[in-house]
DNA sequence: TTTGCTCATGGGCAATTACTCAACCGTAAG
DNA sequence: CTTACGGTTGAGTAATTGCCCATGAGCAAA
């Protein structure tokens, strides 16, 4: 009672001053005497709100350059949907800007009446999407992991977003219990044959939106740095054509899936059907430029959220 | 052309300043060099972006739905202060929560470093709240009880708080030596008159800040639980529109105090001037809210501690 | 009880932001 | 051509905010 009380107090004293400070207004001088503490401590207090993720900021105004670049961008690669986000031209943290965005598309589709199947892969941006999801209850809406949970150590996958997810939104979850990778393509169909794994895997497939992270491939994409292929693996690849990655399927500049050994040991659900469904794919900034394009060409995705560098590129 | 698309063009910029500013989180200065214009115009790009709207804050925590409840009542009724404890809906007991917000906000007063006058009146909510106050030592301030503290059957009243406020705080002490209610109004005159009490009812009138709970009224209601007033004499007040009472003055739904015997029998010092002082009242529940309505309405207090339920009605 | 550690606090200061004011630009009316 | 006006700009300045640091309270281990 007593620890817990006054952390959850603390919080409580963060989210009002960060009201007090965002919402009406106040400068820190009128938070501290109102609530009875000195000017520094409401200064942490509206701080601490902004690290808790207690304040949620966002822009409500279709920036016409961003637009036109959408349109352009749907149109050119016959996508369903296409948002694009303001580049931030002093560059800084991949995430900034679209992991917002990406929430915001999420949260729309949550907020949906109607019960849905939504699907997700993994990725850091897809991870710093969810974490800026606000709490939302849709107990109708079934959320489902395309990836495995098992990282190649046997650790739960750190980017594997839905345990994250499962903290913010109330609904019935549906995690992947597989490695990323399994050691062959026979392991993988008796994994798969497995009735839990079965039905998970069922319902991915009837997904009506998809949030997928896009994955650059070399020695500094996620594939290597999360130690799921090693570095000469990685090269063999590349040498074969492979640029890009979505849930650990590995696709050429054409967007193909290649036919090589390592995408016969990838244990992810298939890519929901582009047909049925809509296969939201997430990234930004100059490393997964190829990827990007490569996958909105061979519509493994068919619909994304990107930036204005990008974009532009994908208008070339 | 020239006149709307240079203005939309202006909101346009607008939006990427106030999205580099509140979503990447550049400074205006790095704004302006990055859009190529003065830090003056970033500035008033950023503040144009949050007059037009085009910035929505949100604060994700339950203590948010409080705050804008409390805004609203502060508006609506002119109080000077408004604190609003979420709702418990599934707990019944009527103190939980509001005790100690009211504890918080006493606390607060004590810790002023300027002597003060704190006036407090009676009821089981306060009573609860000066439980939960902590040990200070405020020698410098003043404690005055408005109500008297002896009961009908001749015993300390158990619900006169300025005794339990004396075990925590270290201050100067003033209890009111009178019973609730006298027989007639030329009693009242007499002890009133009495050089001690005297002292003890200027002194209320000089209160900085006084804290009094809200009775409701009905044979449920404090005053004939605690035997100040027969079932029938309760019965004629609520045929003549009494809905609520503060120390012992009986009002109307208008918040006017009433013309009646009763009023006239009561001991109490009056209720502090809203004009001079900050008088919080405190009280929530459905059973309250025709008497907490009444008093916000007639001005009998300026302030005000209650929970959402209450709000809400106060709000319709 | 002492010691060492963690963490919240408030003071002080530098960075950042908001506001005021005079000047300026383009336009339209006289 | 002049004048008045609405709106914008940059400079200057006051207000506000972010951050570092010394301090002391609280607490657990010795």
């Amino acid at each position: 009672m007593v620890k817990k009380s006054e952390t959850s107090g603390r919080l409580d004293d963060a989210a009002r001053a960060g009201w007090l400070y965002y919402v009406a207004g106040r400068t820190q001088d009128e938070i501290a005497s109102s609530m009875g503490i000195s000017r520094q401590s409401a200064q942490r207090l509206v701080s601490l709100a902004v690290a808790e993720r207690l304040i949620k900021v966002r822009l409500d105004h279709p920036i016409a350059a961003c637009l036109e670049l959408a349109n352009a961008v749907r149109n050119k690669y016959g996508l369903r949907q296409v948002d694009i986000v303001p580049s931030d031209p002093g560059a800084g943290a991949a995430t900034v800007g679209i992991a917002e965005a990406a929430a915001a598309e999420i949260e729309r589709w949550l907020k949906k009446t109607d019960p849905i199947v939504l699907a997700v892969g993994t990725g850091r941006t897809l991870k710093a999407a969810v974490d800026q999801l606000p709490a939302i209850e849709c107990i109708n809406h079934r959320i489902v992991s395309l990836t495995g949970n098992i990282a190649p150590d046997g650790s739960a996958a750190y980017y594997n977003v839905i345990f994250s997810m499962a903290d913010a939104v109330k609904a019935r979850h549906f995690p992947m219990p597989l490695p990323v990778l399994v050691t062959s393509a026979e392991e993988r169909e008796t994994l798969h044959a497995q009735q839990l794994v079965r039905s998970t895997l069922d319902m991915s497939a009837q997904a009506d939106v998809t949030f997928v992270g896009i994955g650059e491939l070399g020695i500094d994409g996620p594939l290597c740095v999360d130690g799921f292929l090693e570095k000469d693996e990685m090269m063999e690849l590349m040498d074969n054509g492979a640029v890009g990655e979505i849930c650990g399927w590995i696709f050429d500049s054409e967007g193909k899936l290649l036919d090589n050994p390592i995408n016969e040991r990838v244990a992810s659900a298939p890519i929901p059907s582009r047909e049925t469904s809509v296969v939201i794919g997430i990234g930004k900034g100059k490393r997964k430029m190829k990827a990007i394009k490569a996958a909105v060409t061979g519509h493994q995705i068919n619909g994304l959220i990107t930036d204005e560098e990008v974009a532009e590129y994908l208008l070339t």
